[in-house]
DNA sequence: TCCTATTATTGACATTTATCAAGCGAGGGC
DNA sequence: GCCCTCGCTTGATAAATGTCAATAATAGGA
């Protein structure tokens, strides 16, 4: 591992308050790869070898059913992912795919285990971290469950130009398809629920997103920090 | 508090490895407090002052939102909930009431984080409570995302069949009008779909289940234990 | 640069799910 | 025991969402 990649995941919440000695154990056994697009890095269901750690490209976690399939959610660098199952040693519940070339640390479950069991921040981190990833699941799960489709576009239109400082133009940072499937839609109907936003105000022409009343948009999308906030 | 309430409590995965000493300083300052039903205990937004743990009756967690209202979860004794956020000491995410009659347990939160930053057998225990929570909700949110609502309930019913020991006649535990938003549709669909599952061989007079052919049902619900094993 | 494969859009239609309204039925209080 | 409430069911209808098919737009590779 080379050291600029230390360095940055060093940095990370998870690691950074962890002792010198259990961290230098801890990537000892770890190791960086780079990915081409479009391969599958976790099938769900198999047993959790490594906790992945993206530092360039991008991720897309990912479920299966029945021939269906979903997305879960992306990461993007730098930020680790399927946490909870290196933690309990279970097997994946999400699959997770490159979208684009990206590079990941792989640090194997059991010496995150062994690290976990050691050092006393580290543990403390990991409680931090899954905390954090528990409130997500639960802000999506009543984004899904609470609102329409459309509500589910509007509010996320809101959360990205937040994201863009509150810019009043922005550029979608994902493709459309997978952005239909993350809102739990199909593609035809994002199509259609874009459209029918043109009458609040938003025009997306490509992957460019002009909001031209943002209060009009806030009017449909009633955002709320419970449902929106990715901080609280 | 009384000694069998403590005792209740000292057994449970999350409590059980934790040093005498600062279990005892965790509930020195923990109450005991029965409610009536239909009490809504906790409201989404509000801060986490308590970590609550029901010891008998159930509650139920629910989400809100421009006038619509989902289930979560319910809780049964003796289970914690709402750890997340004493941990992190954010604003729950959801609200919180009585179905019947019940009898809480609640540790103000400071406590809680207290004991955690103290005791390392407990942080630990946490991780591990909150890893199953979160691995919980990912089952959910796949469970919504990725079935129709026939198949929530086909899946729902074998998952019930499975924890009342695989009998092929048992008992709802749970109102249908809960179990209508717990799976994410109203009560007119919900019997809907139970008259529909008759050509499944199952039939449901009022709390009353049967299941006459298990396999043909299992046909259609297709469980597996990435969305349906409690455990895993 | 052109070609090709993929993605996005649109229209027509089917299915799923929700809403509204009415009637039914079981359980609790008087 | 009777009534009243509340939850459940049923029917009719509407809205939301998905499917299929065709076309348009786009991006990436030769």
């Amino acid at each position: 591992m080379r050291t600029i990649d230390i360095t940055e995941i060093r940095d990370l919440p998870l690691f950074r308050g962890m002792e010198r000695e259990s961290f230098e154990a801890l990537i000892r056994g770890g190791y960086v790869q780079t990915f081409p697009p479009q391969v599958e890095l976790i099938t769900e269901g198999d047993p959790s070898d490594f906790l992945h750690i993206v530092t360039a490209g991008s991720i897309e976690l990912f479920a299966s059913w029945n021939g269906r399939e979903t997305m879960m959610a992306t990461v993007r660098p730098v930020s680790t992912f399927i946490l909870a199952a290196t933690i309990k040693d279970a097997p994946y519940l999400m699959s997770a795919r490159t979208i684009e070339k990206s590079r990941l640390v792989l640090l194997p479950s059991m010496d995150v285990r062994a690290a976990f069991d050691v050092d006393n921040n580290f543990a403390r981190a990991v409680v931090t971290e899954l905390a954090q990833c528990y409130r997500s699941v639960v802000k999506n799960s009543k984004n899904i469950k609470l609102r329409t489709s459309i509500e589910r576009l509007a509010n996320y239109l809101i959360r990205q130009q937040i994201k863009n400082d509150g810019a009043g133009e922005f550029e979608l940072s994902i493709e459309k398809r997978r952005l239909a499937s993350y809102l739990g839609m199909t593609p035809e109907n994002l199509s259609r629920s874009i459209k029918s936003l043109r009458s609040y105000g938003v025009t997306i022409n490509g992957s460019n997103v002009k909001i031209s009343d943002p209060a009009d948009l806030a009017g449909l999308a009633k955002p709320t920090p419970l449902i929106d906030d990715p901080q609280r």
